[in-house]
RNA sequence: GCGACCAUAGCUCAGGUGGGAGAGCGCUACCUUGACAUGGUAGAGGUCAGAGGUUCGAUCCCUCUUGGUCGCACCA
């Protein structure tokens, strides 16, 4: 078979991902196995996406993090579980099948009744819920999908429900009549963290309050002159001598000609527009808590779907938009509007719908998180939760110090429904909460008794996920899956626009049940955006497809991308150029792979001699070891691009550029034992190389392993990590193989200056005082001459006088010269030789500066003021070598 | 308004505890080199936003200024 059928001359990744995929699940390689008993057992958990989720490049990065901690720490010989899940979404799921029924049917929820429509709900998520499933196959995730849970699952749900129940015994979780959120649009109350404030253009009116018995009128400024309709006071500042004679008085509300308490109250701010404040507590945050202060009546004028009722006669039935124009037009028949002037201000909209948030005084119910976010805030502040990177803490805090009542309950029909229930017979009335399908009044047993007909907040149940997944509270259940041994997770990984909704709920409950905090670290990744660093969005058009990208580049063009691009840092900005460029980082390894392979077929797996290894051997395991080093340690504390810059380097030029340039010679050679040495080096590097990169692009590397491993090797994924190896350090020939890499490179750029044509030999002299250097580069001759294009050379030491008429470069330890048979045009070399002097001038200087400060000698550690002394005696030597060599061309 | 974070090469970014400025992409010159043109070789390019301070020494620590991002609060 030839070389280019068997291993084709560019990489196909289409070509393999499928069948790997398929070999890993089929093969239940993705499952926790004990392989070392010494390796504690590791978890994850997946965020769980929608059910009317789409696959997008937050996933892919999200995914392709997860996978690499995963594969990672499987190859380390840890127990290794990566649970995948899925969440109800209870709003954005029961809005899109609202949306469908009412296109196919023309029917709205209401008139399918509520277990026919949560039925239809069900039956769309088991028809369409499972693509986004399907589409992590496609990024490797490798996942066990026997845990798989969907959060409304009935282990989920038994979570929720004993969660309840027990807070709700313990008081921590009641039902209030309170000011909340409501989304007019969702019909529903919705919590504090779900609404945004966002700018709006409106205006601010300046209206007049009749004082009753009196001529006096109050100047009132508002944002919102319809909810006047709710006044129930006027509010002045206690210290306010303007008003002061006021307080006790009556004011009336205009058109509605109601008479209301002008009362004294401190928030009200003397300084912030007329010091006069219409106080509506049924529709505003801070006047809510003034009419609690001064016992004031709460007037509700909204209907559930924000259009004004019958507590605003004059503008009944019409929506908060029109009502409010409506109301102006009478202020102004009445003469009791002064003036209208344009004012931007934040108005909250709900996340969701997206439609203006109305404060409304609701029954809803509520669960006390005061002490459980206390005992989270502790747990980051103890780490015995740590965040990566540290900075997000800030973040975790400003909400976690400020604990709210967390509004649980939602007007939906699809979600967990809250475990109350209500005895309706007159003589009982009681209320209480249960685990069990109720079908009696524990009390008086009637079997008159209701479910609150609410859901839970989704979060709700999602906060519970940790625990859930890994079966509790189901004794049993949590055997079975291993409770014990998965619980706390190693590690949360997820985008910092949910360190509220889900991080700090998830620290919160756990916490609070199990005294453990969910997981050890949260690892918080950026947000991809396009190249320019704007947000992806559909109407922009400068969305990536995940799916477009690997069909393009392969999965692991992409997920190197991704990794790389992965740090500490809080954007990506995905340039598809990016991607192309470690496509072809992909497809050079598996060139280089190409090249190595004919060469293996005699290679003996069990290595090589360490005392026969050839210097340059020695070198490139040296280089080896410390990458391996590198990148363990750097996915240890989630630095992915560490990592990957660190292979890529290594691999791309360490590897390629220079370790399998150097091996050619001896690999065409006649000589049968260095050639087997070599191919045995070549098969180890490589090994490690694939098993190093197998985290990050699982399917190269597999495909190439499929060439690479020995018959009783399993497959790639299940390989042992590499470790760093004791045995295998050589400072002395990495030292020297560092001088060769910079002569080499020198004569390389000598040639360039002068356009010596690639294929011309030269002939070169080198000058070193280092004996043993030249040692060095003389057994090295024959490297010289191939990869320089070098035919003859001599090294001398530096006492020999320099050859006339060449071109010359200088290091630190080393001259290099190229004599010249004229036709070189000296000029151009001259001012380059001129411009290497000014260079090394410089570097001189810097050193020489410091050494002659006598406060840098008295002040510094030895060790620095020892390093620099070494470095002017090498920048000494480089100028002086230029300068010489200058010398001769004047 | 309160708070956090950021400013390093043309672009995107990395630079634990102060001690000779880095990567990828892009750019320039040359090269049909038997692994790879998704390639090779060699380069050019930076007052580390500005000003002050601490220090023998500051991209790094402190203060201020300017410019930017984000979170929270604010519907008088």
């Amino acid at each position: 078979m030839t070389l280019e059928s068997q291993l084709p001359k560019t990489f196909n990744p289409n070509d393999v991902e499928e069948k790997w995929y398929k070999a890993w699940d089929e093969g239940k390689y993705f499952k926790p196995v004990q392989r070392n008993k010494n390796k504690k057992p590791y978890s994850l958990l997946m965020p769980p996406p929608n059910v009317t989720g789409r696959l997008h490049m937050g996933h892919a990065l999200n995914h392709t993090i997860l996978d690499i901690l995963t594969r990672f720490k499987r190859m380390q010989g840890h127990e290794t579980l990566w649970i995948p899940g899925q969440d109800h979404a209870g709003i954005a799921t029961q809005a899109k099948v609202e949306q469908k029924i009412f296109q196919e049917q023309g029917k709205t929820k209401h008139d399918l009744g509520r277990e026919k429509f949560v039925a239809e709900i069900w039956k769309w998520k088991e028809e369409y819920g499972n693509h986004i499933m399907e589409q992590f196959h496609k990024l490797g995730d490798s996942c066990d999908w026997d845990y798989f849970t969907f959060t409304m699952d009935e282990g989920p749900n038994l979570a929720v429900k004993k969660f309840f129940v027990d807070m709700y015994n313990e008081g921590l979780i009641y039902q209030s009549d309170y000011i909340i959120n409501w989304d007019t649009t969702l019909q529903s109350a919705i919590s504090d963290a779900e609404v945004e404030h966002k700018e709006v253009n409106g205006n601010f009116y300046h209206l007049h309050y009749q004082v009753k018995d009196s001529n006096q009128v109050l100047e009132i400024a508002t944002t919102r002159p319809e909810t006047l309709f709710g006044d129930t006071a006027v509010a002045v500042n206690p210290n306010d001598d303007r008003f002061e004679h006021l307080i006790g008085k009556k004011a009336i509300v205009p058109i509605c000609n109601r008479e209301v308490p002008i009362i004294a109250d401190k928030h009200v701010d003397m300084e912030v527009g007329t010091g006069c404040l219409k106080v509506t507590p049924g529709h505003d945050f801070n006047d809510y808590e003034i009419g609690k202060r001064n016992e004031l009546e709460i007037i509700n004028i909204l209907n559930k779907d924000g259009s004004l009722n019958e507590n605003a006669k004059a503008v009944e039935g019409l929506n908060i938009k029109e009502a409010r124009k409506k109301t102006v037009e009478l202020l102004k028949e009445t003469q009791q509007l002064i003036s209208t002037k344009p004012h931007t201000h934040q108005v909250g909209h709900s996340q969701r719908s997206g439609s203006v948030v109305e404060p409304i005084v609701s029954k809803q119910w509520f669960l006390n998180t005061e002490k459980m976010a206390e005992i989270s805030v502790q747990a980051v502040e103890n780490e015995d939760m740590k965040f990566f990177p540290k900075g997000w803490e800030n973040t975790y805090f400003s909400y976690q110090k400020n604990p709210r009542p967390w509004c649980i309950s939602r007007q939906l029909w699809w979600g967990h429904q809250i475990p109350v229930f209500y005895c309706s017979e007159d003589s009982c009335l009681h209320t209480w909460a249960s685990e069990e399908a109720e079908t009696q009044c524990p009390k008086c047993h009637s079997k008159n008794i209701q479910q609150d007909p609410d859901v839970l907040d989704t979060w709700f149940s999602s906060g519970l996920f940790p625990l859930s997944t890994l079966g509790w509270p189901n004794k049993e259940k949590m055997q079975e899956s291993g409770f014990d041994k998965f619980y706390p997770s190693a590690v949360l990984v997820t985008g910092f626009d949910i360190i509220f909704f889900w991080v700090a709920r998830m620290m919160m409950m756990s916490n609070k049940i199990t005294n453990q905090s969910p997981f050890q670290d949260t690892y918080i990744h950026a947000i991809v955006r396009d190249k320019d660093g704007v947000k992806m969005s559909k109407s922009l058009g400068n969305v990536l497809d995940p799916l477009e990208i690997i069909k393009e580049n392969g999965c692991d063009a992409m997920r190197f991308t991704l990794a790389v691009s992965s740090g500490y840092n809080r954007n990506i900005n995905l340039d598809p150029a990016k991607i192309e460029g470690y496509r072809n980082f992909i497809n050079k390894v598996w060139n280089a792979f190409r090249f190595i392979h004919p060469y293996l077929e005699n290679a003996n797996d069990k290595g090589f001699e360490i005392s026969e290894l050839h210097h340059h051997e020695k070198w490139i395991l040296n280089e080896l070891n410390l990458v391996i080093k590198d990148v363990t340690e750097s996915i240890e504390i989630y630095r992915f691009d560490d990592a990957c810059n660190s292979i890529y380097q290594f691999v791309y030029e360490k590897f390629c550029s220079w370790f399998i340039e150097l091996s050619k010679g001896i690999l065409n050679s006649e000589n049968e034992h260095l050639k087997i040495q070599r191919a045995n080096v070549l098969k180890y590097c490589f090994k490690q190389i694939v098993k190093l990169l197998h985290p990050i692009t699982p399917f190269v590397t597999e495909e190439i392993w499929g060439f690479l491993k020995s018959e009783d090797e399993e497959l790639l994924i299940i390989q042992e990590y590499p470790v760093f190896d004791e045995t295998l350090q050589f400072k002395e020939d990495s030292d020297y193989m560092d001088k060769f890499i910079e002569v080499v490179t020198s004569i390389r750029n000598l040639r360039n200056t002068v356009m010596i044509k690639p294929k011309d030999e030269i002939e070169v002299r080198l000058f070193t005082d280092n004996e043993s250097l030249a040692k060095y580069f003389y057994k090295s001759r024959g490297f010289f001459k191939e990869l320089a294009k070098v035919k003859a050379g001599k090294i001398k030491d530096k006492s020999i006088e320099r050859p006339q008429k060449s071109i010359m470069r200088a290091t630190g330890h080393t001259e290099i010269f190229i004599p010249l048979e004229g036709i070189i045009d000296l000029k151009l070399f001259v001012k380059k030789l001129e411009n290497d002097k000014s260079k090394a001038q410089k570097e001189f200087d810097k050193v020489d500066k410091k050494l002659k400060n006598p406060k840098f000698i008295e002040n510094a550690p030895i060790d620095v003021v020892e390093k620099v002394k070494e470095e002017a005696k090498e920048f000494q030597e480089k100028l002086d070598s230029i300068t010489n060599s200058l010398n001769n061309f004047q």
